[in-house]
DNA sequence: AAAGCACTGTAACAATTGTTACTGTCAGAA
DNA sequence: TTCTGACAGTAACAATTGTTACAGTGCTTT
């Protein structure tokens, strides 16, 4: 695991502060789809993310669900972090998007570590500023974008975050993500086809002209 | 200023540290509707509320406004703590909504402290974590709440924030931190007097029911 | 007093988004 | 093969939000 964390963390953390890690984490492979986190959900550990992508989603009370933003390698959870300075119930969800690798830390080591290493403090502020500037990100594209324009822009990042324009998902889907209905995406989508910028197949369909 | 300081952040911080912020540190008083951050401004100092209230606004290139919280006493602009950490420009703006007192910290200790004291680092990342509830919060109001519920919302929180039910505002303003039309503004309004929420004056309205 | 200006009310209409309903298609299960 | 269920296409309509245009009202300035 050591060489691992090495490899994706290597170029931020000092040689004492990859083996702390490495000692009291646990290494997990995660496939595509699992639900790692629940909106409510009490968290002891925080994720390091070496490998795979994790789509974060935020969910409310009446089954509304939009999807926030996604999670790269050498990308950690900012909403683990805010568990451990004070409230510990998880405010979103987080699913795999693709197969993915990760380490799990206990969370009271976040708070030693700030302590005694300057790198995991500037990880962690940077870190919160990342996802700062993602949830802002999202909260433009939500306040200023229409609906097709938004659609375009997720089909892009999905494409990206999977290295593939060929998307695989449905209709269905991509409304609870973007936060409308089922009909509106089928819509949507079928002007993009016509304006030849997708190509839409069963259960799948693929971006052109990246 | 030290009095001062020891009544607003007393029961957070140290004596030493309260000394240091008030060496360091410069007071200001700043009347109601001051601009004092904008977008892509560099920032050199942070800010520590005392008294009054500031608003944050999201403000993109083609003029699109969005209100997305208000800080109070208590409160640092997390968007400023970001600057300390990678990207020295602001991504909001900041307008003083009421009468406000508040000390500029010069950036550079925010790295010193963050070494020195334990509840230095609290307090950062405590902001970090209110700052992305805020966002949170944010983005649920303006992807799952009709026009109308965001509108009688943004009407309490006014009234809260200013500890008054009289509201001095204007249509059009309402209507950019909304981010739609004076019109749609003046509809709504028109609805939430009917339903005998509200009464509307000119340049003010009063909030009922509270 | 008259003019100018910001603010509000309202109508009429357009565009976007949401909803319901129905149809056809495809893939896997029985 | 037939049945079933998930998925996609489409029409028709409703609701919400945005736009344009114009009129009236109160305040300030000239």
């Amino acid at each position: 695991m050591l060489e691992e964390l090495k490899k994706h963390y290597g170029y931020l953390f000092e040689d004492q502060l990859l083996e702390e890690i490495n000692n009291v984490s646990t290494l997990k492979d995660i496939p595509e789809g699992t639900k790692i986190i629940e909106v409510g959900q009490t968290l002891s550990k925080m994720p390091l993310l070496l490998e795979g992508a994790i789509k974060i989603l935020r969910d409310d009370d009446k089954g509304d669900e939009l999807l926030l933003y996604f999670l790269e390698k050498g990308d950690t959870c900012a909403m683990t972090l805010t568990c451990c300075t004070g409230n510990a119930k998880s405010e979103i969800k987080a699913i795999t998007e693709i197969d993915t690798k990760l380490i799990m830390v206990p969370i009271q080591y976040m708070e030693i570590w700030m302590g005694k290493y300057k790198s995991w403090r500037d990880f962690v502020l940077q870190s919160y500023q990342a996802r700062m500037l993602e949830l802002l990100d999202t909260i433009d594209k939500i306040a200023f974008l229409k609906m097709d324009e938004r659609l375009l822009n997720y089909l892009k990042d999905k494409a990206m975050i999977n290295g593939n324009t060929l998307i695989k998902t449905t209709h269905q889907e991509i409304a609870y993500e973007l936060h409308t209905s089922r009909v509106v995406v089928s819509r949507l989508l079928k002007k993009l086809e016509q304006q030849k910028i997708i190509i839409l197949h069963r259960n799948s369909l693929e971006l052109l002209n990246i």
